[in-house]
DNA sequence: CGCATTTGACCCGCGC
DNA sequence: GCGCGGGTCAAATGCG
């Protein structure tokens, strides 16, 4: 899964105090076909070039508008999270959809759900259900507009990215017989 | 039967 | 210390 040329990020528009980093969204357009691409934010990181990267790996799509003033990404985990400072990247990004669950090409369970204040639709919690990885994402609701999903991404994938390979293992396959073959 | 989801309980940090 | 809010756990339940 080498894809890379990163186009440079887009800068924002205005900036926060957190001052965020704006990103291209980690997921294939194509994989979303009701899905519109609306906003993306990140948090400040430690590690955003390690988010960036990321982020550039599966998507050339530019990325527009800010994240609502609805208070999606709380600071608590921004700059660092429960335990003093957290490493792990975060970043979230909007999308317009009827569905809350979108297919990035990974496989998600479900851990929890809550409803959080200043919200009228529940917060989800999924984490990436390969057992080396750890990523988790929150998925929620603007109250403003329930056209809009907020998701919100934490930590990097250790592992092929599913859908691809997916894809791609048959061709793997004909191209390691014929190489054998010669 | 194996996996995912649901959902109330629990935990933890933070502000007062 | 206490209550609140957000995040996670885990038993029960659902589903293919």
């Amino acid at each position: 899964m080498e894809e890379q040329e990163a186009p440079p990020p887009l800068l924002p528009p205005q900036a926060k105090p957190t001052n965020p980093t704006y990103l291209f969204a980690p997921i294939q357009p194509t994989l979303l076909p009701n899905t519109n691409l609306e906003g993306l934010i990140s948090c400040n990181s430690n590690q955003n070039h390690m988010l960036k990267r990321n982020a550039a790996e599966t998507s050339d799509k530019s990325i527009t508008k800010f994240a609502d003033e609805e208070n999606i990404e709380d600071k608590r985990r921004c700059g660092g999270g429960r335990k003093g400072k957290s490493t792990i990247p975060r970043f979230a990004f909007q999308t317009k959809s009827e569905e809350d669950i979108l297919d990035d090409g990974y496989r998600w369970r479900k851990y929890g759900q809550k409803s959080v204040k200043n919200s009228k639709f529940p917060r989800s919690y999924y984490r990436c259900t390969h057992y080396t990885c750890s990523v988790k994402k929150q998925v929620q609701r603007l109250t403003k507009d329930k056209s809009i999903v907020v998701t919100t991404y934490e930590g990097i994938h250790n592992h092929p990215y599913e859908k691809l390979m997916e894809t791609l293992s048959p061709l793997l396959k004909q191209i390691q017989l014929l190489t054998n073959r010669f």
